[in-house]
DNA sequence: GTGGTCTAGACCACA
DNA sequence: GTGGTCTAGACCACT
């Protein structure tokens, strides 16, 4: 489910971060689910133990997740706001783009054209 | 003509090159017209000499511009190729945006109705 | 493995790089092996590391090593072109050379007879 | 009759007393012919008188050409040791090259046919 | 310990 | 003054 890109300048438990989000707004990981161990996941990206461990971290400071001692550790209930940001975030970066375009000297016209046919 | 920002994760001699090409593009530099020389734009920006220099090594790699020993670099007569490949990379990274809000359930209406009035 | 020659008009960066890629030519660094980290190896040629670094670079963008952050720098899989590369360019200047010799008014018996024995 | 390479290693002085020399061996110059001022010659190639200069002293210290002041600069009566050093050095860089060549693990056969086809 | 980036400063040949 | 090369040393994030 999570793939990283080694070269990538975003750090890795960074990556990891955003996939987790990725997998739950697909529906993939669902509320209340448990996700892997610290280990299992360290163990199947052949990453160190630590970066996961940042990683779930972070995620447990934003609600996203929340580790249950000896339990495991879970998807929180609540992730709509998770959709939110990411659906805004995602817009914005289309229209800088779509900015960066036109300053280009490529028309609003044809930049929608080209959009609705790319995809 | 180039500014930059510190606080970026992109190093400062990419956004150097982002900028060389920017200006090119936007038509502020000219096929053979000649560009700051390494020392010159190191002080105006404020660092140091090398990175300016990593930041032409890499446009001269690109050929988009080219040092001449001694006389000073300029920008490469054609440099067509560089306006479709940004063109393109900008394109592409619209489209994967789009794909991403799809999958999180959102209509291409939706989004193309979004896109038109956020411009 | 490697050798450097500080007299020669070769930078030795470049140096780094011509031998690297002897040393994949003759079988001494397979495909996917390691190769000493920039610190290793500059220790080892007594230089600094950044000139290593340099044409470790040099190495990467010809798809020849691929680094990867905080693990080392490894050849790539297929190294094939390499090899092609470097005997066409070898063909080419000796083909320069005797042309050279030719436009001097040798005929070619005579040169090729002379490379046979000079060999 | 004379090209320069800007990017090449070899400074542009040792590329103008290259050229002469190669001018001489091809029987472009006879002796005793007069060859451009130090100006003239600058101005054809785009470069500074002063570089020009140079080549024509470091060729009068090789006994190639001779200047008589206010009357111009001319080419040596005897001009075979060039022709020797040239050949020579040529015949060594192909078998360098050929050398390389075999290192590589390709045959003597198939370099001394492929060279008679490539020329 | 690894690679990535950057600084500061030096020397060189060439023009 | 220009570009080219190299050194020495620093800091960073990640492992």
């Amino acid at each position: 489910m999570i793939t990283l890109d080694e070269k990538s300048r975003i750090p890795i438990y960074e990556q990891i971060i955003n996939e987790v989000k990725r997998n739950i707004l697909q529906g993939f990981l669902k509320p209340k689910e448990q996700i892997p161990s610290i280990r299992e996941l360290a163990t199947t990206l052949g990453i160190n133990p630590n970066t996961v461990k940042k990683s779930y971290a972070v995620l447990e400071n934003q609600n996203i997740i929340q580790s249950r001692s000896t339990k495991g550790t879970f998807i929180t209930s609540k992730i709509d706001h998770i959709l939110e940001e990411t659906v805004d975030s995602c817009y914005n970066r289309i229209i800088k783009e779509i900015n960066e375009l036109k300053r280009l000297g490529i028309s609003e016209r044809d930049i929608l054209e080209k959009i609705q046919v790319g995809e």
